[in-house]
DNA sequence: TTTTAAATTTAGACAAATCTAAAAATTATT
DNA sequence: AATAATTTTTAGATTTGTCTAAATTTAAAA
């Protein structure tokens, strides 16, 4: 008979996955994490929330005090760390190889990221040559889950004059996405601010030497650097 | 209160593929399919075969006659050949594309074969450049699940003197497919049978100049055209 | 044609993930 | 500090897919 348990850490679970994914892009606006803002965005009850954070931190990936929040352990981030990079790297692939449009690869990606192997993962890497960031600009994690903090700022709290370039978005569905195409505001294009009109905090900038307002709402999630 | 009950066809789970998916298989070597066989096939109990099957039959999927057996519906076997044809573009792209050997790419694409998106597999497809087999020989159904009936004959038949190319393989398994590899006998590969050993079936044959034996067992799952 | 063996199905339980409704805890407001 | 509103958790069900053990049906053997 055996003196020690042996603690068999099971895999994570499409489900489990998903939860991980959730609580670790949430952490970054409030930490720790609320199990109302979890229900909301996985668009699922607070009472299962409660039941799977309860099964999470028995495995050891979440820290979880009732009536008090989530935040991930060390082992928790890096696993959904490395959803994350499964994820963005699905994308690239989609809109690099199989010609998706940047608002057509979310829900494929959802379902790609779940996918088990480090293989095809690290084999896609180098197939897709070692992309850094994702059609929607955002980071692509390495295998070790490192990645550069790049430095955006808010189209929406740029002041009349400024410039630079667009280099992410943080709205992904797909009507937003289409809109901005069609407005020409995509990756890499640079903007300056012309002008912000005062009643509706609207804002004006050129863009290929063309000048376009977009709403308030539309500017605070388009991401620019430099 | 409507006179009609509305019958919403719900797509078919990951697990409701995979019974589909090997009814369709066993199909092939007899008809209707036992409950064992598709028990033994997929590592699972028959108690939990049986009540797969009536919901298959539920759905239209099957016609199953308790005690007898199930055969795949129309429906049911459009719905099995999509799924194949998805598995075989997923492997032929973990070769071609991700570098994976042939022994390699079965159980990852037994996952990526749920994936749900046509746009997704078309493009593929597309990528792919519409191949016609997968990295074992087999079939790649078209979008109409139609696909031509390759005419192939198993090593083992073949009588001395008889010449061919090694077309496809009827085991997948990784140690089988590591064995054809170290003895050179991948696809395209011509052969010509020198001798059939009388006390154990084994057959010698020429390929690439040299003489090699192999067992009437490996001989079996080699298949054999022209 | 009985009897025996093999295959298959039912009955009853269980784990995962979800839900509704009700209870409990926390936070905000008077 | 007491009350009200919000948030979160529990209790109890439900669905999907699985299992073991027992009962049935079919096929094979005597
Ligand atoms: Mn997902
Ligand atoms: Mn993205
Ligand atoms: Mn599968
Ligand atoms: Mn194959």
């Amino acid at each position: 008979m055996s003196k020690f348990k042996i603690r068999v850490t099971k895999m994570q679970s499409y489900t489990e996955e998903n939860y991980l994914k959730t609580i670790y892009h949430l952490s970054v606006i409030s930490n720790p994490v609320q199990t109302n803002a979890i229900a909301e965005r996985m668009q699922t009850k607070a009472a299962s929330v409660t039941d799977m954070l309860k099964k999470l931190s028995e495995k050891e990936l979440v820290d979880y005090v009732k009536y008090q929040g989530v935040t991930l352990t060390e082992k928790g981030k890096l696993a959904a760390i490395n959803i994350v990079r499964k994820h963005r790297l699905w994308e690239v692939f989609l809109v690099e190889k199989l010609s998706f449009k940047w608002d057509e690869v979310h829900d494929v990606a959802e379902e790609l990221e779940h996918i088990k192997s480090t293989l095809l993962i690290e084999r896609l890497d180098e197939f897709l040559e070692f992309p850094k960031v994702d059609p929607h600009g955002d980071p692509i994690p390495d295998q070790h889950g490192n990645f550069a903090d790049l430095a955006f700022v808010k189209l929406s709290k740029l002041k009349t004059n400024d410039k630079g370039t667009i280099t992410g978005v943080s709205e992904h569905s797909s009507p937003f996405l289409k809109h901005l195409e069609k407005l020409g505001l995509t990756l890499g294009k640079k903007i300056e601010v012309s002008e912000i009109l005062d009643f509706d905090g609207s804002v004006e900038l050129s863009i290929d030497g063309n000048k376009i307002n977009i709403s308030r709402e539309v500017a605070k999630h388009i991401l620019i650097s430099k």
